[in-house]
This record gives C-alpha cells, sequence and structure tokens, in this order.
DNA sequence: TTGCAGAAACTAAGCGTTTAGAGTACACAG
DNA sequence: CTGTGTACTCTAAACGCTTAGTTTCTGCAA
C-alpha cells in the first residue's frame, strides 16, 4: 500500500473528479445531475473531461442515503413462474428500465411471511416505491403500519384496509365477454374452473359468468384449484374423463388452463372439438399452446405503466389512498374456443 | 413542525435506538449486528427493547455505503419471459433470498446496449456480485474493464476475455442423450433445430447430436432459429409441411421445442405419433405443454446454488477467474418422444 | 473610485451506518 | 494504596454524495 489515500484498483469518486477538474465537489454534483445551480460552459467541459477520463460513475449507494431517492422499485409477485406474473415481471421491469428505476423483484412464493420479508427488505434497501401483487388473502403489512409512509402501489387487488392506489383489469366483464362468446358458438352451456377464493379478481371474473348465465346469488363454479397448471391439471382430470362431448369451459386463469390443455391431451379430449376452452390474463404463454387460448387478455403493458407511474407520482403518504385504476379488457380469439381462424 | 429533530414519521435511526437505550451507537450496530465487540447482558437487553418500542429496522443503504457490503445480487438475462430464464430467475432469486440476499433482476431484452447498462446500474447500486447469462455473444463489458474489481459468476457461458467463474451443464453431453434416445427408439435419422450461433453452449448441444449420429466435421442442423417460441414456429412450419412421418427431432431448447409443438398442432402433424421430439433444459413449461416434452433436463437448483453460492465466496477479485462448474444432465422422459409412460 | 447585483464556485453539514482507537470502571494481585 | 488487567462503552472518523449558506469575482452604474 504505497499509494496515497486508497488502492488504485477502486472506482473513482467525486472527490477524485473534482481534483482533477481543479474544482469543488459541488461543482461535480452539479453538473453531474444538471444540478440545482448553473455552471459555467468551460468549467462543465473540464468535468465533463474528467468524468471521462477517469470513468467516473456516481455511486447509486451514496446518493442515496443523502437524496432519499434510489431510483429503485421492489415488486413482489405471489410467484414467478405462473403464466401472467412471468408477463407482469417483464412489463414492469421493461417499463421501469425506460423510466431510469431499476427494479427488485421478490417472489412470495404463495407465502404472506415472505411477502412481508420482502417488502421490509425492500423498504429497507431504500426503494422508491413497492409495487405489489399480492397473494390472494389479506396483507399482512397492511394492518400493522408497517407500510405508513411508504409508497405501495397494488396490482390485481388491495388487501382490505391496505393504502395506496390499485392497478386492475376488468374482471368481471372478462368473466362475461368469456362466456358469452362460448354460448355464442352455441354452447347450451358453460362450465367454470375458478380459484379458490370466494372473493378477489379472480372471483369477479367468476362472477362475470354466472352473469352471463343470467345466473343469480352467489355463483358456484363447476371446478376450483389454485393457481398453477399442476393443480389444475390434477382437478380437471377426473371431470374430464366423465365429459359429455362437446362441451365449454371457462377457466379463470391461463395459467389453470395451461394445465387444463394437458390434462386434456393426456385424457385424450381433443379443445376445441370436445372442448372448447376460454381462460383469461392474455398472456404470452397461450400464444403458443396446443391449441392456442382463446383468453381475456389484461393490457399488460398499460398496466406496468400505469403502476411505475403511480410508482413516481407526487411524494410517499399523499392522500391518494384509494386511487384505482380499471384497464378495459378484450378477448383474444385463437384455437381452443373452436371459433379460431 | 413543533417536534426537536424531525418529522415523527420517519423511520427511527440508530441515533433513536441509542439515546432510548441511554447507550451509545456503536453499543446498538455491536447488538443489531451482534457486532465485533461484546455488549453486556444487561445493555443488549436495553437495547433490544429500544429497538423493539421504536419498531427500529435498520437502514440497509447507509450500512452498504460503509461496509460495502450491500447483501444484493445482480441477475442479468437475456430475457424474462422464454422457459430456461422464467425457470433460472425464480431459482436464483430463490436461493438468494434463503441466504439472505435480495436479488435485482435485470432483463437484458437480447440486446446487448441494455446489459451493460443493467450490469453497470447493477455496480452502481452496490451489488456484491452479478450473475450474468449473457446474451450469446461477446459481452461487451468483458473487455472494457468496467467490471474489473467486481465479483462477475458467468452463467452457460463465459465470453471470450471475461474474468469470474462459470456454471454451465454438460451441453454436449446432453444433446447425446437425446439423440441416442431417439435413435434407441427405433429411428433411423434424428433431425435437430440449433440456435443461431455456431458456438457457444447451445452449439455444444448440437456437438452432441451430431456425436451421437457418427458426424464428423462442422455438424450442420436440420433447423435454425433464434430461442423464442414464436421464431421456432415459424421455421419449422415450411418443414413440417414436408415432413416424412415418422421422424425425429432434437430441438436445442425447451423454449423452441414449446413453438415446434404449437407449430406441429397447427400443422396437423401429431407428437409424438408423427414426429418425436426431445429437447433440453427441463423447464417446468416443458412439463405441460401437449405433449409434454421429453427433455434433457439441467438440475436448475443446483445451478442456482452454486452461482449464489460464488457470489459469497472470498472478496471480489480473487484469482479464481477460470473457475468452472460443469453441471450434470439428466434425460426426462415424458410425452413428446413416443416412449413416455 | 465606490457600491452593488449577479454569476459562479466553494465550504461544510449532513444522510445512517460501521468500526478503530480511546477511555472508564471495576476487580484483584502485590 | 497502587498497578495492571479485563470487560465494556464511548468518541469520532469515515463511506460518497447533495445542497443550503457563504464567499469571491466581474461588470457596470453612479
Amino acid at each position: 500500500m504505497v499509494s496515497g489515500k486508497k488502492s488504485p484498483g477502486n472506482r473513482p469518486t467525486l472527490v477524485d473528479v473534482a481534483s482533477r477538474a481543479g474544482v469543488s465537489t459541488a461543482v461535480v454534483s452539479y453538473v453531474v445531475n444538471n444540478g440545482p445551480r448553473p455552471v459555467a460552459p468551460a468549467t462543465r467541459r473540464r468535468v465533463e473531461a474528467a468524468i471521462t477520463d477517469l470513468g467516473y460513475r456516481p455511486n447509486r449507494v451514496a446518493r442515496t442515503l443523502v437524496s432519499q431517492r434510489s431510483g429503485t422499485i421492489g415488486l413482489i409477485v405471489p410467484n414467478t413462474t405462473s403464466a401472467f406474473f412471468t408477463d407482469l415481471v417483464q412489463a414492469v421491469e421493461r417499463e421501469a428500465f425506460e423510466r431510469g428505476l431499476l427494479t427488485f423483484v421478490g417472489n412470495a412464493q404463495l407465502d404472506l411471511q415472505h411477502e412481508q420479508a420482502y417488502t421490509e427488505a425492500f423498504v429497507s434497501a431504500g426503494v422508491d416505491a413497492v409495487i405489489v401483487a399480492s397473494t390472494d388473502v389479506a396483507h399482512p403489512l397492511a394492518h400493522t403500519g408497517a407500510l405508513d409512509g411508504e409508497r405501495v402501489v397494488w396490482i390485481h387487488r388491495r388487501p382490505a384496509g391496505a393504502l395506496g392506489p390499485l392497478v386492475r383489469g376488468d374482471d368481471r366483464r372478462g368473466g362475461q365477454l368469456a362466456t358469452r362468446h362460448l354460448l355464442a358458438l352455441g354452447h347450451r352451456t358453460v362450465h367454470c374452473l375458478a380459484g379458490l377464493e370466494r372473493s378477489g379478481p379472480v372471483a369477479d371474473r367468476v362472477q362475470g359468468w354466472a352473469d352471463a348465465l343470467g345466473a343469480t346469488g352467489e355463483p358456484e363454479p363447476t371446478l376450483r384449484s389454485a393457481y398453477h397448471r399442476a393443480e389444475a391439471a390434477r382437478v380437471v382430470g377426473p371431470w374430464l374423463a366423465t365429459l359429455q362431448a362437446p362441451a365449454a369451459l371457462f377457466v379463470a386463469t391461463d395459467e389453470q388452463a395451461i394445465g387444463v390443455l394437458a390434462a386434456a391431451y393426456e385424457a385424450g379430449v381433443r379443445v376445441p372439438h370436445d372442448l372448447a376452452v376460454v381462460s383469461f390474463d392474455g398472456t404470452a404463454a397461450g400464444a403458443f399452446t396446443a391449441p392456442s387460448l382463446t383468453s381475456v387478455a389484461l393490457p399488460m403493458p398499460a398496466i406496468a405503466a400505469a403502476a411505475v407511474g403511480m410508482c413516481l407520482q407526487a411524494t410517499r403518504g399523499d392522500a391518494a389512498g384509494t386511487e384505482q385504476v380499471v384497464m378495459p379488457v378484450e378477448l383474444v380469439v385463437r384455437r381452443s374456443c373452436g371459433a379460431g381462424s
């Protein structure tokens, strides 16, 4: 260690740039940030030259510490592998990057403990906001106040008692759309594979299904399964064995529909010939199943844009606690319903 | 603003805890970190009480700034949606969380500019290491020295001239395994859908295919496509139209195989009856296609564990620049090859 | 020449931690 | 009673950056 202050391998800092350009660190900061104060053109050029020469890159950590803004957001999803969340992560991360934000991704693994752990970890990591697609039950942090003063944007559903804007799709209308489409194709009735809970976005879709069937009271879906393909396949298998073809089935999520397709293939049930299927989400995965899925599509890029936009809005803790954006849905017709081109 | 120092909404800091416990911040730090110095049991209890009362959570940002360790890693993948990388992100993030690390995910969008931007952003965000599954071409930062002194772990392939340990699967052997399996099933020959490049992990798989066929010289696959399902479907479509059934096809990645299955369905080519398919990666997605994919599986959890482990190892810049871990592969037999149970 | 405004640059106080170095208090041997 | 450990605890200097508050320097009017 002969060198003066620090081992030469270290990244250059503001001080290095300042001394090389013969100015104070303040000036360097001003030019780096196109700062709050003006810098003379000649000085600016000298600083820029020093920055280039040294290969200086601002240290986000230090910047975050003092400015209280990190340029990062956290995204928490129930899992990373199901079709919908894969698309969501992709869309959010992309949108964020375009706006100069880095994304932390947290996989709650369908577990509230994890969801909580991630939320806290992200906050302590200084994220400017966290986007939560909550596991479909009451969010544990909504009540503890651990989120107070933090900017939280909810996607899909906002747990009871939680604060922060919500971005969601028009689930009920989507359910109607899907069901009516199958009805219009000549099916006398439409079955439904729903999720496990009685409320929340997926329940709304099921409600839409019931609406279209003219049902009243609490809808009772034909089948229920957790939101992953394996479980959906398992649940639908026995049902397929006793199927009176032709039949029609509305599946509440693409993820489950992928399981249904797999089970149908195994059971020798031909889709759409014996069983017409329409699902919900409009995921990328659904476009390349065999057969491809007719699905009610959520405008994922718009959802991501809205959510990320809300992360940037105003300062934390503003009163807009109950803001809500409902995104329009659209039926994308492919093969699985039997009407595909 | 009547309150003493700061608005009460702010999170408590070390100073708050210290003053409430009647100790210095150093002591608080020692108990929080089970620190480098001992703390008397009674004092420790007082500090712990203060922490609980105040709901204190250490600020990762400040901690990172001084300790130069952030407890975060960055993961950069060419895209987030294809089957393999979905599984990789999932596995790495999970492994990291279990070791107390947070994960930044960067989607290079198959673009080197993005890959570079993410790498720099992650480094400036203070990640302890970055795991890169590089877009399959020369990595732009490998040469600029921008990564010097940073801990980088490569997955899948290490660009020429790059430093840092590599974790990869036994691609060539996997290609042999897949091809031999099809041969053993009675096929006289096996076709191959490869990737676009002539070298790298996927090229190794193709080499394995050629090995099994007893070919010599540079292997010439039947078809080539980019690594996404849409492109694979497009490329394989015309070929399917002229297919002499029964035939056998080795597809270099699950992602492409999903496209092949979709195209086959569209073309009325029955898999495995008319076309036996074996692919490579062993992704979760491949288990629920119709038909399910027989695939050479990479041990994803082990790969993630190895990669994350290497992130933690030693300090940055150690000499282990060319370390390499080759993971064993295993043929998972399902339906698409025609031998499935 | 003096005074003053405005522009540009500098100084220094943090942001919330970690951690060497420097006490302090007490127990016990001499 | 003094000297020397031992066992904690405290003080204060970073970490790299942002940004008020202040100073310095010009140019120009009077």
